[in-house]
DNA sequence: CAAGCGTGGCA
DNA sequence: TTGCCAAGCTT
C-alpha cells in the first residue's frame, strides 16, 4: 500500500463535505448528473441545480422522454450548455441501449456522449465502488506536489500520470480504491488547492515532495488561461440566455440586440445552430425540440 | 493536440 | 480591477 493512502483516507473520514451525491441514498443517475455538472464548474454552484434536476428527472428515462431543449433550459446558467445536450443524449442511450440503468463499467460509461476518461472512472468508482484510476484536476495536483515535487501537473494528462495513478491506487487492504479516489480529490479541493494550499493543515505535508523542496514555484510551459470577455463564447452565452428565457421563437432582430458586432454575432449564432444548441424556424430561433 | 467551449467568485 | 480557477470533453 502506498504510504499516502492511509493518512489521506483517515483525514477524509473526518473532513469530507456532506455533498448530496455522496450520500448512500443517491442513485447512480444522481452521481452521473453531478459529474456532468461538475465538469469545470465549482461545487457551490452545482448544489441547487443538481437538486432541481433530480427532482424533475429522477431517472434517465424521465429526462430522455423530454426534448433536449428542455435539458438545455433546465441547465440554466451553469455554463457550457453542450453538457446539458450531451447529458440528454446520454440519457437517451441509457434508456434505449442499457435498459434504463446507468452502466457500471468504465468502458460502457466511456462510450456515452459527454463521458471522457475522468467522468467514466468517477461514475464507476463513486456510483458502483469499482476500482478505477480517477484523475481529475485535484488528484493530479496532489500527485504532482506530493510525489513529483511540482507545484502543478502538466496541461494535459500524460501517460506517466496514469501510471502513477495506477501505482498509488490501493488494490486491497483497509481502504477501498473508491475511498482513495474520493479522499485524494477532496484533499485537492479543500487543502492542496491551486492558489493557496493549506500545507499547515495537510495530513501528508511531512512526506510531501513539494513541501520538502521548499514549495518551488511552477516552471515549464505556462498554464493556458481562458479569455472570455469579447470572445465568441460570451456572445454564444448571451444568445443562449435569450433562448432559455423565451417560451416562443426569438426573431433575429431581437437576437441582434445582445451584441454590437454583427459579424461576430452571426458567427456565434451560426456555430450554435451547427452545434444543435439552437434551431431556426420562420418565426426565429428556439431551443432544439 | 491545441483550441474552443460559459459562468461567476475570489485573490 | 483583472486574471485565475473550478470533479473536462470533443475535434
Amino acid at each position: 500500500m502506498h504510504p499516502l493512502i492511509a493518512p489521506v483516507c483517515e483525514w477524509y473520514v473526518g473532513a469530507a463535505r456532506d455533498l448530496p451525491w455522496r450520500r448512500e441514498s443517491c442513485t447512480p443517475w444522481g452521481v452521473m448528473v453531478s459529474e456532468f455538472m461538475l465538469q469545470q464548474t465549482p461545487v457551490a454552484r452545482v448544489l441547487e441545480p443538481w437538486r432541481a434536476w433530480l427532482e424533475r428527472w429522477p431517472t434517465p428515462a424521465d429526462l430522455a422522454a423530454e426534448p433536449v431543449g428542455e435539458a438545455i433550459r433546465q441547465w440554466g446558467r451553469l455554463g457550457y450548455p453542450r453538457r446539458a445536450q450531451r447529458l440528454h443524449n446520454a440519457a437517451v442511450s441509457i434508456t434505449t441501449d442499457h435498459g434504463g440503468r446507468v452502466p457500471e463499467t468504465r468502458d460502457a460509461l466511456r462510450a456515452l456522449p459527454g463521458v471522457g476518461d475522468y467522468t467514466a472512472a468517477a461514475i464507476a468508482s463513486f456510483a458502483f465502488g469499482r476500482a478505477e484510476v480517477v484523475l481529475d484536476t485535484n488528484v493530479r495536483r496532489v500527485l504532482a506536489r506530493a510525489i513529483n515535487g511540482d507545484e502543478f501537473p502538466p496541461n494535459a494528462v500524460t501517460a506517466a500520470e496514469k501510471r502513477l495513478g495506477a501505482t498509488v491506487m490501493p488494490v486491497d487492504g483497509p481502504f477501498p480504491a473508491a475511498m482513495w479516489a474520493a479522499a485524494s480529490m477532496e484533499l485537492g479541493a479543500l487543502i492542496c488547492t491551486a492558489r493557496s494550499p493549506a500545507c499547515d493543515r495537510c495530513p501528508i505535508a511531512d512526506s510531501c515532495a513539494w513541501v520538502a523542496a521548499g514549495r518551488p514555484a511552477h516552471t515549464g510551459p505556462p498554464r493556458r488561461g481562458q479569455a472570455f470577455a469579447g470572445t465568441d463564447r460570451q456572445v454564444r452565452g448571451r444568445i443562449m440566455a435569450l433562448l432559455r428565457e423565451s417560451d416562443i421563437a426569438v426573431p433575429r432582430h431581437r437576437i441582434a440586440t445582445v451584441w454590437h458586432d454583427a459579424t461576430q454575432l452571426d458567427r456565434a449564432l451560426t456555430s450554435l445552430l451547427k452545434d444543435g444548441l439552437a434551431v431556426e424556424t420562420d418565426a426565429g430561433l428556439t431551443l432544439p425540440t
